[in-house]
DNA sequence: GATATATTAAACCATATGGTTCTAGATCGA
DNA sequence: TCGATCTAGAACCATATGGTTTAATATATC
């Protein structure tokens, strides 16, 4: 199969591309937590980091309810399942890498002794 | 720790989030292939297919080696399993479904008493 | 040498991305 | 009610992205 088209990938990938966006994630492996918790460690302004979470929940890594003036978001991990099904199909080939790589060392330790 | 800082997640993410790269590299999963053959089945001209190619390598996802005017391009998975490894740290986050965190100790004390 | 092939490079374009600041609307607490 | 707080939204900016077409370069092939 030539083409590779999935519209989530693009999304969760594209979300996961960027370091903010990963740390928002992290923060919201304890707890739930409201946009300014999230955006105050962050680099950035406000608006910024408020535009970073709406990137995670268009590839619906996120989401939200609001409590008041209070957004609260939390994690949904559901698609990283997708991330890790598409990886899966590839773990072969790294583990094969770093066979050849562990047989490159092997090599440089048989010259050493010599 | 609040940080995610990660050049090489940051480009890896970001190259597997195009629908034309990720079919690049799965046609690199059987062999070796130069830009003509990688080129080939996507809707695009082949400058454009060139690019996504480069920014494979900047994501260390492809190498090449020119053999004349062929450049022939194989996939190096290893960058894959900075994405698996990340990802896993997620892992009991969507096997738990739509839990929340007592779900997720529960479960967790339960996996514990077995 | 002439010509076709594989690829890069350059110029260009439209749109997306990632950031800012400023404004405005709810809502909470005193 | 008043002021502080939380958030959205708009306007703006610089740069990146993803694509095009046209030219230039190197290498095969005849």
């Amino acid at each position: 199969m030539v083409l590779d088209r999935s519209p989530v990938l693009d999304r969760v990938f594209h979300a996961l591309a960027h370091p903010a966006r990963r740390a928002i994630l992290r923060q919201l492996t304890d707890s739930e937590r409201n946009l300014s918790e999230l955006s105050a460690p962050l680099k950035m302004s406000f608006p910024a980091a408020s535009k970073h979470v709406r990137v995670l929940e268009r590839a619906r890594l996120v989401r939200r309810r609001v409590i008041g003036r209070s957004h609260l978001c939390r994690l949904n991990a559901a698609p990283l399942k997708d991330v890790a099904d598409w990886t899966e199909g590839y773990r072969k080939m790294w583990e094969m890498n770093f066979g050849r790589l562990d047989d490159l060392l092997a090599q440089m330790q048989k010259q050493e002794k010599k």
